[in-house]
DNA sequence: AAGATATCGTTGCAAACGCAACGAGGTCAA
DNA sequence: TTGACCTCGTTGCGTTTGCAACGATATCTT
C-alpha cells in the first residue's frame, strides 16, 4: 500500500495556504472596502499599468476575460474605474483609475503590503521561499 | 503613488501557483480518472484513514462539509466509497474505500507522487522550500 | 428525566464560476 | 475590395460554490 499523506503532499499544502492568505487579504479589501478578488486585482494592475484594456488584465491578472469584463462594469458603477473607447482600434477599451478609483487603492496598497510583509515575517528564509515561488512560476509559459 | 507590482505580490503569487499546480494535478485525477477536487482529496483521505466520517474529512482536506457529502453521495455511486452508519454514535457517517476505491487510489497515487517529485525538483532548495510552506501553514491555527 | 444546546450530515438557494458563442471590428491575401 | 480568418469585450448558460437552515441524534444542565 502506497504511503500517501494528503497534509503533506506539495500541490494540495499550497492550495490550502493560497485559500488561506486570499481569506486573510479578502479582511482588507473585501470587508473594509467591499471589493470582490476580479476587482481588487483589475484595481491593482490598473494602478501600476495606468491604462490598458480587458485583454491585458485577463493576462496579466490571471483572470477570465469574462471576471474582468464584469469587475469593470461594477466598478465604473461605483466610479471606481473608467471605461473610453480606444481611438485606433475600436475593438479595444482604454481602461483607467478614476480620481476616486485611485485614492482608494492608494488607501489599500500600504494594508495589503504589510499583510505581505507579516507573512514573509515569519520565515527564517523569506528570500529564498521568494524566489522559489518566482521559480515555480516561470515554468512552462 | 505607491510602488505596487500585482505580479511581486506575494498572496498573488501563492494563489496564481495553485491554480496552476491545480490544472496540472487534474490532468492525473480529472482528464484520465473523471474525479473532482474534492473526490479526489475524499479518496485520498480514505487510503491515509482507512475509515472515518464527513466531518473528519472535511477537517482533514480542507473542504467544506456540503462539498464532502455531495463528494462522497458521487463516489458512492460509481461504488468507490462506502457509506455506512455508526454503531456508536447515529448521527456519524463511517465512510471507507471500497475495493474497486482502493485500487483506483493506488493507481492514482504514484502519479500524483511523480507529479510532486517534478515540481520539487525545478527547485534548488527543495527542503527549504517546504519547511516555509510547513511554517506558514502551522500559524495562526 | 426533561428541556435546552450542540453536533452530524444533507439539502436549498443565491451568487460566482468557467466556458463557449456571439456581434463588432480588424487583418491579410488574392 | 471582397471574403476568410482572427481578435476584442460581452453575454448566456449549466455547474459549482459557500452559506444557512434543517431534521435527526447526542450531550449537558438542573
Amino acid at each position: 500500500m502506497t504511503e500517501f499523506k494528503l497534509d503533506q503532499f506539495l500541490p494540495y499544502q499550497i492550495v490550502v495556504l493560497a485559500r488561506r492568505l486570499s481569506v486573510g487579504l479578502a479582511e482588507i479589501y473585501s470587508d473594509k472596502y467591499g471589493l470582490t478578488v476580479s476587482e481588487w486585482r483589475v484595481l491593482a494592475h490598473l494602478h501600476d499599468a495606468g491604462t490598458c484594456s480587458v485583454r491585458e488584465i485577463h493576462l496579466q491578472a490571471d483572470l477570465e476575460k469574462s471576471r474582468v469584463s464584469r469587475a469593470v462594469a461594477r466598478l465604473e458603477a461605483r466610479d471606481l474605474v473608467v471605461r473610453a473607447a480606444h481611438s485606433g482600434d475600436k475593438r479595444l477599451l482604454v481602461l483607467a483609475l478614476s480620481p476616486a478609483g485611485s485614492k482608494l487603492v492608494e488607501e489599500i496598497l500600504p494594508q495589503a503590503l504589510s499583510f505581505q510583509a507579516e507573512v514573509l515575517g515569519e520565515l527564517e528564509d523569506a528570500e529564498g521561499f521568494q524566489t522559489a515561488i518566482r521559480t515555480l512560476l516561470n515554468r512552462d509559459d
